[in-house]
DNA sequence: TTGACGTCGCTGGTATACAATATACAGAAC
DNA sequence: GTTCTGTATATTGTATACCAGCGACGTCAA
């Protein structure tokens, strides 16, 4: 009765009720977050509670423990008797995540240097090269595949918890990328910088990887620091009419 | 109206009562994660939500909803139906620490050659020299003025978010520095590390200050690599002794 | 007509009650 | 004697009811 084999032993795959509805609750706020365009509207997006309850069809209890994740992940903000609202990042706040992204990606390209194989290599070109042609005509695909690539060679360092700090940074991020990737022609300058890099990785040389990582990053924060001041004026507006009421 | 320097204006910390029970409870929780001594229990210490509601005088919904952040924080993890646990971090995930420390920290750095005032070389500088005489005789004091170089040199690097993602990173390994901190003579040589970083900021040397940071903090993650089989140990018993049970 | 004060309603915060499940122990059957 | 199953208990997960603040609107007075 040790050998599996033995039986056929009923594959069924451990079914997800146990997961908990904060869980689900808190995937669910995450998605409709990621959803909405956040910058386009005029002004702060607030949520209630009890809307939540009653779409997602549970109580208020799982919601408010999914929110006080989100507030923690840095998604939501909660104001005691105000409300909840989606947060909008400032600039300030996109640069700081940029430079945060790039240190990361910086070190996990450096750690991924020594480590790479050739089907890992294989990968990220396969990134690289798909949207070579014309990558203005498909921004959004491109932006994926930009972002699959930097997921990757964060990935490659070896060092889960870089993946999973990224990831949330990322997810601020989605909204801010379609927008820079579109200006300044910046989507084919980046394909030669991911070529570049690849390059780096390829001939195992930890420091130029990580250099042209970091240099390839904060270019994108530099990009944002000068052109990303549509990122504050909603919200200035916002907290000057609130100000001011 | 508009000039704050006419009006007195009565400096009280707005009262902890509107900051919520659930800030507060988070904090009080987190507190009391910090003063145990993990790594020196045999085994996995589990928490009793209606322990902590009665101790802490409320009820056990803000304590779930503490939990909650602390949970995504990293501290304790929940398993349904089960109970909640504090939780051990292995070598891996603490040498994955150390690694994202080390990248940010980096980086921090090399922001900070540019900016850097006098003032600030020599608050770096005090952190440093008061304890060159005996490190060794005093190791949770100079335990503290490291980590607070440290710190400083993160804060000096002018983002924000790099100083609250080191925070947490920085509490979950406080119980790991004062271990590997007596180990290897690593106070004495970690006193010549930080004089040469302070150097390498004081003649604005991005490149010099970054790769000192990088190489000083990777020096301890190799370290716990090497030395830190003290984390496993125990986790690894308790999950044997699960497993088996 | 305008300003100030009071009341009402909406929102989030907290507590408690109820439901579901996992573990452990005990009893019965092989 | 050992193992399996059922039940009881304890603990978590969820729902609901109640409470406290803040804002808005209306009314009254100057």
């Amino acid at each position: 009765m040790s050998d599996p084999d033995i039986q056929p032993r009923l594959k069924v795959e451990l079914l997800g009720i146990s997961l908990g509805l904060r869980q689900q609750a808190c995937e669910a706020i995450k998605r409709a977050i990621m959803a909405m365009d956040l910058y386009g509207q005029p002004d702060e997006i607030k949520l209630d509670e009890r809307q939540l309850s009653q779409d997602l069809g549970v109580s208020r209890t799982p919601i408010r423990e999914a929110l006080s994740v989100l507030e923690q992940e840095g998604f939501v903000r909660s104001i005691p008797r105000r409300g909840i609202l989606v947060v909008r990042k400032t600039k300030r706040e996109v640069v700081e995540m940029i430079a945060v992204w790039a240190a990361i990606e910086s070190m996990a390209a450096r750690l991924a240097a020594s480590r790479i194989t050739v089907a890992d290599i294989a990968e990220l070109r396969a990134h690289v090269e798909a949207f070579q042609d014309d990558p203005d005509a498909h921004i959004h695909e491109y932006s994926d595949a930009n972002m699959a690539f930097h997921k990757a060679i964060i990935r490659l360092g070896g060092v889960e918890l870089m993946s999973g700090l990224t990831d949330t940074l990322f997810i601020h991020m989605r909204a801010v990328r379609a927008v820079t990737m579109t200006q300044d022609n910046r989507a084919r300058r980046s394909i030669a910088d991911h070529r570049a890099i690849i390059a780096a990785l390829e001939a195992r040389d930890a420091d130029l990887a990580a250099r042209l990582v970091r240099e390839h990053t904060m270019g994108l924060a530099a990009h944002v620091e000068m052109y990303g001041d549509f990122l504050d004026g909603p919200k200035a507006d916002a907290d000057r009419q609130r100000r001011y009421a």
